[in-house]
DNA sequence: ACTGCTATGCGAGTAAGGCTCATGTTAACC
DNA sequence: GGTTAACATGAGCCTTACTCGCATAGCAGT
């Protein structure tokens, strides 16, 4: 993959075209998911017409990956806001924070819940490529990112023990509580409170291995 | 949903017919992933027409969610079956025991890597229906099996105490662990040695504080 | 203003997949 | 043997992802 889109858009109008079908695109996946969301109904709701879509997009996969990448990007970007304001005594403050702002935009943020940060859908790579897998320096793997910038702040609010112990813990940290919370909306459309605490719990008592 | 398959097989020749179905199914998941998954090559490769394909499966997410549930059938009889032989001192070695077999059916059952018990996609169902969701008798959330019937083992073994705290902290420890393990089968095709054992850990700091 | 030239905009058309349904075939029962 | 119901089959329909060649717009040099 060279990137997330084909053609990164230049001028201004392009610009919010793509915003526009990333948009409708969130909207169609909350309506009628992922399978039957369709690139021409995407590209019909934003006003754009199906070939400019695929000077955009490689293709539909593309368009929910740019999505979630999208969707990553907000995250981060309240999660930073939220930490100077926040004072933070224990790092379970920060995993409280983090799973809060989470689970607020699995219920403000369209197209959220289907998707959050995750590809929808893994395509087998044939016999893997040389090389340790999971290099991050491609856009897969947006969890990984996601840890990345939990291991960064962690580092500088509270003097954690660096090393590739809690690189790893953070990551299945990290997975966990998207698969745990991924159930709880499932369970219930505005995420069933007991699951959500439950994933706290289950993150607080697993990094207490990790952190101090 | 009615049933998982639109017509139960009654002869010996259809029955046969399914499975093989389903092997293809498990193994062309392996090669090609879900997306690229057809109907047609399915057929073909198990030497069955496509209108008899049809006779069986409801649609294509129809015979994904078939194979889901052989494989939690042949999950639970391999844990049923390996349990009287272990002598299982702690929960904990129950929890390794589950997850180790896991662990083997992801790197020996074709197909096992790419849908283990889960729905691959998840349909939006609409303004939810009334009543309380996940309710289980219908087959969905096969995962919520795999939490029951662990549930019943422990309560039977250990004098866990019962109630619904448990209930939902199994539910939550089995869906995490789908989610590291599948993380780990990611980063390593064999699975990583390391994340297997850092989801052990999990569980086992996780379940503590529902357990003796 | 005019002319080439490149980059972008566009949507009819193509290939392929999911799924159906009319027709053929077997089995079951009287 | 005859009647009826269940099952088998694959050509074809409909929809979808995606392409490709033409139209248009910006733009540099004269």
């Amino acid at each position: 993959m060279t990137s997330t889109l084909r053609r990164r858009p230049a001028q201004r109008r392009s610009v919010e075209r793509v915003e526009r079908m990333l948009d409708e695109c969130a909207l169609l996946l909350d309506e009628v998911g992922y399978e039957a969301l369709t690139t021409k109904e995407v590209a019909r709701r934003a006003g754009v017409p199906i070939g400019t879509f695929y000077q955009f997009f490689h293709d539909k996969q593309g368009l929910v990956r740019a999505l979630a990448r999208r969707n990553l990007e907000a995250f981060l970007q309240r999660i930073t806001a939220r930490i100077p304001a926040a004072d933070l005594e224990h790092w379970t403050d920060l995993v409280d924070l983090a799973i809060d702002e989470f689970v607020g935009m699995k219920r403000s943020t369209p197209g959220f819940a289907v998707v959050d940060f995750g590809e929808v859908l893994t395509t087998p790579d044939g016999p893997a490529v040389g090389g340790s897998r999971w290099s991050l320096d491609d856009a897969q793997e947006n969890n990984v990112v996601v840890a990345e910038r939990l291991r960064a702040v962690s580092l500088e609010l509270l003097d954690a023990p660096a090393g590739p112990g809690l690189d790893r813990a953070l990551l299945v940290a990290v997975e966990a509580t998207d698969a745990v919370l991924k159930l709880a909306f499932r369970a219930d459309p505005a995420g069933d409170p007991a699951l959500i605490a439950e994933c706290k719990q289950l993150v607080h008592r697993y990094l207490a291995d990790h952190l101090p």
